[in-house]
DNA sequence: CTGAAAGCGCTTACAG
DNA sequence: CTGAAAGCGCTTACAG
């Protein structure tokens, strides 16, 4: 009949009374093991689990002036970007960061400036330690908000400016990435690969069109009138993969910029009676969901993004666990991650 | 030189010194401004944007006993499903959060039991006040687990289940959204329409069968034989629908459970040389990014998950909010959404 | 309408 | 190795 609560909740203070010790030694149990005697130690942690007890995050919070959470931007970009990453990523980034104690904020924004403002809503309140930042690019005004006021951060994605200040970020290398592409349709022996990119703002398919460039010229392969750009989809993958299979002299392989634009480039290969893979062979980026639905499967260059979630993490929690506050002590991390190449169908000869 | 913070954060006891009153009194022009005299509340709000003051959260938790932050799983699959939705949904729910004043905490967990033990370890640490769910099904043992506890949460998804204890829950109305597309394709002069649905374990694609089912029925259209199953999928989608258009008597258009599987069609049809929209009707469930980067554009049933996710929100802040603690005061909501069709050219006659 | 006081549940020097 | 004490920054009855 009565409304009252089924268990109050354990604090430290129960877990004392329970043990028979004091409140300090609780805390200690949990904090600083080393400082209790061994047969103390047991007692303390039977009852802690006797009590199912797990300290108050609030009151940790507080005493600690932490909050063991990160700020995390979705955007709405990505949440409408068929073959997107970004999901596979928080995903990594959240069982990393539950790994080392702490848990991942997610709030969304739709410019870099609300992006901002969000942090500073969330910094003011003390409700965030730091941030993970995505999709950087030239003259990106969130990492010096950032950096002037101290506040821990990481990007994924590197500074395009060359002029930026040295901050945390790590990223994939996607010049390797149609380098590796480049060699493989080279080994399934095609000597005209063709490159079906974004427009030339897009300073991550610029990274990644000059690997297939330089991995051409590498190898003694034209590239001069085999490439062309669209905006990211399959519809537009599909034409400009038309186009460049209409020339007089064909390419026989497709690198693609996305996993996107090389499910429109199958299209446009089987629109011309071709098969894909013996005949024309297509490579994508990103191993998005979209390479392993289609058929025949898509060979894709896959970003590590386990891997960077780790890193990402490892780097945040260094800082914060570390000498609190003294982000300028040791000099940022700048790591570029391999990628691999997933070989599936599309590239296959025979 | 020296490593001092730039500025030392406003406390509640600074503002309250700069603009010469009591603690208390600051508190209240945030918490009960209708307490203060206009002119006193005036010099307060002042003093309160010249330091650039926001209430420390950690504290303010402490002190209330709750956190403003809602959990919710980031389920390994849907980071990897094409076509997927919860990324829109998260991202309607984070900003429908922030404008009432939470925010949202995510966790990756692999399984169900996962997501349980996600659940108790933040309750037991005290560090979300509630849970959103997705993707339910029947015999869903969250539900219950939180029910038990008197733990505020919602799903996003009925329960399928019909002896499920009542609880909070919004839905889409997929048979409704399949009523919508039979009738659609009927007014495109249709008579012949076949389904493309998922094996008949999905209780989310049964439902949306049925109203392929009873809508055909309903304009006294013939469905037997007329309808195939698959896994999700483009390559599953195509071989579905090319049994479909191999039958004797092919459909003129074909209702699809998903834009995954309405994609694979679309790729079936033109595959016996047919057009998609002019010949062979094609339209799609969930309206998805896939919808809009494929040629044509494809017809698909779009699920209001902006709505869904204010009411999510709203359901969530009612019990927080309210009398905190007495989740069995006032009946559960139960409430299913009706989508709507967006029309493109896959399923334009002429 | 305003002020002094208690207390939310921890952690961490500081004595013993 | 253990215990008593201070204090993190709020909110909220409770007097005045």
């Amino acid at each position: 009949m009565s409304s009252q609560k089924p268990s109050q909740r354990a604090t430290i203070e129960s877990v004392a009374r329970h043990a028979g010790v004091s409140r300090q030694t609780v805390s200690n149990a949990l904090n600083a093991p080393e400082k209790l005697r061994p047969d103390t130690l047991e007692r303390v942690l039977k009852s802690i689990a006797d009590l199912g007890y797990s300290p108050s995050q609030a009151a940790r919070n507080l005493r600690t002036q932490a909050t063991r959470l990160i700020g995390f931007r979705l955007a709405h970009a990505w949440a409408s970007d068929v073959g997107a990453i970004a999901g596979r990523f928080l995903d990594a980034l959240s069982g990393a960061a539950r790994d080392r104690g702490y848990d991942i904020l997610v709030f969304s924004a739709a410019e870099d400036d609300d992006e901002i403002a969000a942090y500073d809503d969330l910094m003011r309140r003390g409700a965030t330690d730091a941030f993970v930042l995505m999709q950087t690019h030239g003259g990106d005004s969130r990492t010096e908000w950032l950096r002037k006021r101290g506040v821990p951060f990481i990007a994924f994605g590197r500074p395009w400016d060359r002029r930026q200040t040295a901050h945390n970020w790590v990223d994939v290398d996607g010049y390797r990435g149609m380098r590796l592409t480049v060699d493989h349709l080279v080994e399934q022996g095609h000597r005209r690969i063709g490159f079906v990119g974004w427009p030339s703002a897009s300073e991550v398919g610029e990274d990644r069109r000059r690997g297939w460039l330089e991995g051409c010229q590498a190898h003694r392969l034209p590239t001069q009138g085999l490439e062309t750009r669209a905006a990211n989809g399959i519809a537009t993958g599909t034409l400009a993969a038309e186009e460049l299979l209409s020339l007089r002299r064909p390419p026989t392989a497709l690198a693609c910029v996305s996993d996107a634009m090389a499910v429109g480039a199958m299209r446009a290969i089987e629109h011309r009676g071709l098969r894909v893979g013996t005949d024309v062979g297509v490579v994508g980026f990103d191993d998005s969901p979209l390479a392993t639905v289609v058929a025949p499967g898509l060979s894709s260059v896959r970003q590590p993004l386990e891997a960077l979630a780790e890193k990402t993490i490892d780097v945040l929690v260094t800082i914060l666990d570390g000498s609190a506050g003294s982000t300028a002590g040791s000099k940022p991390v700048k790591l570029l991650f391999p990628p691999s190449l997933i070989v599936r169908e599309s590239s296959f000869r025979i």
